[in-house]
RNA sequence: GUCCCCGUAGCUCAGUGGAUAGAGCAACCGCCUCCUAAGCGGUAGGUCGCAGGUUCAACUCCCGCCGGGGACACCA
């Protein structure tokens, strides 16, 4: 894609600034490069830089003389048709409308790849996500990640990386043993063990089991049978949830595979395994963990932190610059562990692995909190959720707070289907500019590039529009960046509201029997181009903008 | 005890070191004879937990407190 008209500016700002600094004779290193900020207030023009006050100490002058000598050389930029000083030192640029419609060109001509950059070309990032065992069905936890995390796969692959979304199926160990003990006393009446599976799902699996297998007997014979139905089930839900895999990594296939001795050879080849109390050790503690982590146990049996290194390294030596792992909130103590073990392996910590911890999420409904228990069995699964709300409501309601933050959602309120739910808001303004756009047509109107006269867009609203829609492009490239698919949806609402109040002061199609013309035109391209954008904003968080609403 | 996250409007929450801290909901007042009112406009609502520090500039970065949540294993 051409780069952006914000990208363009900035580097010319960049060069008018350093040849005017230059041409003064000021001493002091003027940045490679220079971010221009969107004014909150439209009275401060299209772009502003602080760049002046940057500047001025090292000059040895007030930001507003260091602004002065500025600011005739940025007044050349072709596009700019005004540059104000404005409070500290504040340069405020103003450009020619036309030069701002010019996007719409843009947008209508790269369509779907307007938006996308190049900031990860040729990162190969692994994302893991869920994760779950394959003892239960997935919960409202999980469900937050899987609407997040599949929002951030597409996100990151927006901005150019090549992603592989990978989830990690721990289905090796006692948990496993318990589960298809527990799935077995069901199937036979007995009492669930102590520590087993509690749910209704157990009972419910054990008819399933028995049914297609009336002669099974084993423990062993119930755990995996009912491990293939459960894993089956998460797949399919997950499938409607538009959640997608690349790759299912069995834990099970790291110890068959010989990765985990694999691993800890290459650990051992680094120097940071030792051996104490008949235990193999991992000295993280070397790299700031808070305590050193056992790999093999005094009995000879491997830790679960034995699957957890040999997985990293799995994962690099498949080729994975980065590793992103999204983690519950009651993992966070794996933080210094994993970073520990990526440095022990020779990595660099502080970029080859990347761990994103999830804060909980509550569930209200009938103005109460909605206790999660496993043990009373009254989990919300994903299921669940997505009959109450819907998969558009669930995965944008999910997607739309920083993932560090605790939330909150209150199923009554994304049942009603109003406004109250920003999904809806941004849907809709995606529906109406279609509906828009369907009378046009009728009406013969042109709403393509070969009837778009730029000069046309003089309205404040339509200036208000073309900056939000120029803005996408970085809001992309923050959220890869950040790790924060949340920015975008927190974009598409303003952008909405920012097409809402256009669309109540400019009118698009001909009035009564008026004469259709060239601003008809010009605002149906603007429409068409908007659409475009609210349309690869919510692709991003996979969430569907209906032509009808 | 150690570590992680969070304290922003009545509620739920945004806020790349920048100008007068925002949105939705809730409250109040307006706007449909013509493109989707699932919309738009307005009023009201704040010691950004407290106290220091860095900076031309701090809700934002650093330190210390206070308050809330979560986690510590040769469990998985």
């Amino acid at each position: 894609m051409e780069a952006s008209l914000t990208d363009q500016l900035s580097a010319d700002v960049q060069a008018a600034v350093t040849r005017a600094f230059a041409a003064a004779g000021f001493t002091g290193q003027v940045p490679a490069t220079i971010t221009l900020e969107r004014p909150k207030n439209r009275d401060h023009g299209d772009y502003a830089t602080s760049i002046a006050l940057q500047l001025a100490k090292e000059a040895g002058k007030s930001p507003r003389e260091v602004a002065e000598v500025l600011l005739p050389e940025i007044a050349k930029i072709v596009g700019v048709s005004a540059v104000d000083i404005a409070g500290p030192g504040f340069i405020n640029i103003t450009l020619n409308r036309a030069t701002q419609a010019e996007l719409v060109r843009t947008i209508l001509t790269n369509k779907k790849e307007y938006g996308r950059g190049k900031a990860l070309h040729g990162v190969a990032i692994n994302l893991e996500f869920i994760s779950a065992n394959p003892t239960g069905p997935l919960h409202l936890g999980h469900t937050r990640w899987a609407a997040v995390g599949d929002a951030l796969g597409r996100v990151l692959s927006a901005a150019g990386a090549a992603v592989t979304r990978e989830f990690y199926i721990n289905d090796r160990g006692r948990q496993m043993d318990l589960f298809g003990q527990s799935v077995q006393a069901a199937a036979t009446g007995q009492p669930i063990p102590e520590d087993g599976y509690q749910g209704n799902y157990i009972t419910e699996l054990a008819k399933e089991v028995l049914a297609a297998n009336p002669k099974i007997a084993t423990a062993e014979e119930f755990r995996e049978a009912a491990y293939k139905v459960q894993l089956a089930q998460q797949q399919r839900v997950l499938e409607t949830f538009h959640t997608s895999f690349d790759v299912w990594f069995s834990e099970r296939s790291l110890h068959e595979s010989g990765a985990v001795e694999h691993g800890l050879e290459k650990l051992r080849s680094q120097g940071h395994v030792f051996e104490e109390a008949g235990a193999v050790w991992l000295r993280t503690t070397d790299f700031g963990d808070d305590k050193d982590r056992v790999i093999v146990k005094e009995d000879g049996d491997l830790t679960y932190f034995a699957s957890d290194t040999a997985y990293y390294i799995n994962k690099r030596e498949r080729g994975f610059d980065i590793c992103i792992y999204m983690l519950g909130a009651d993992h966070h103590g794996y933080i210094h562990r994993l970073k520990a073990t990526a440095a022990c392996a020779g990595d660099n910590p502080n970029y080859n692995v990347e761990i994103m911890i999830g804060q909980l999420v509550k569930i209200m409904e009938g103005g109460e909190e909605l206790k999660l228990s496993k043990r009373a069995g009254t989990i919300i699964t994903l299921e669940e959720l997505v009959e109450k709300v819907g998969v558009d409501a669930a995965r944008y309601t999910l997607i739309r707070y920083p993932v560090d933050t605790p939330m909150v959602m209150d199923v009554d309120v994304l049942r009603r289907n109003t406004n109250e739910n920003p999904v809806y808001y941004v849907q809709y303004a995606h529906a109406r500019i279609a509906a828009v756009l369907r009378s046009a047509k009728e009406l013969k109107i042109g709403a393509e590039l070969d009837t778009f006269d730029p000069t046309q867009l003089v309205h404040d609203r339509e200036n208000e529009l073309l900056g939000a829609l120029a803005e996408y492009p970085r809001v992309v490239a923050s959220a890869a960046e950040f790790r924060e698919p949340h920015r975008v949806a927190r974009y598409l609402e303003e952008l909405a509201g920012v097409y809402h109040g256009f669309y109540a002061d400019c009118r698009v199609l001909p009035l009564g029997d008026e004469v259709a013309t060239a601003v008809h035109s010009a605002r149906a391209a603007l429409c068409a181009a908007t659409m475009q954008v609210l349309a690869n904003g919510l692709d991003l968080l996979g969430v569907s903008a209906p032509e009808r609403m």
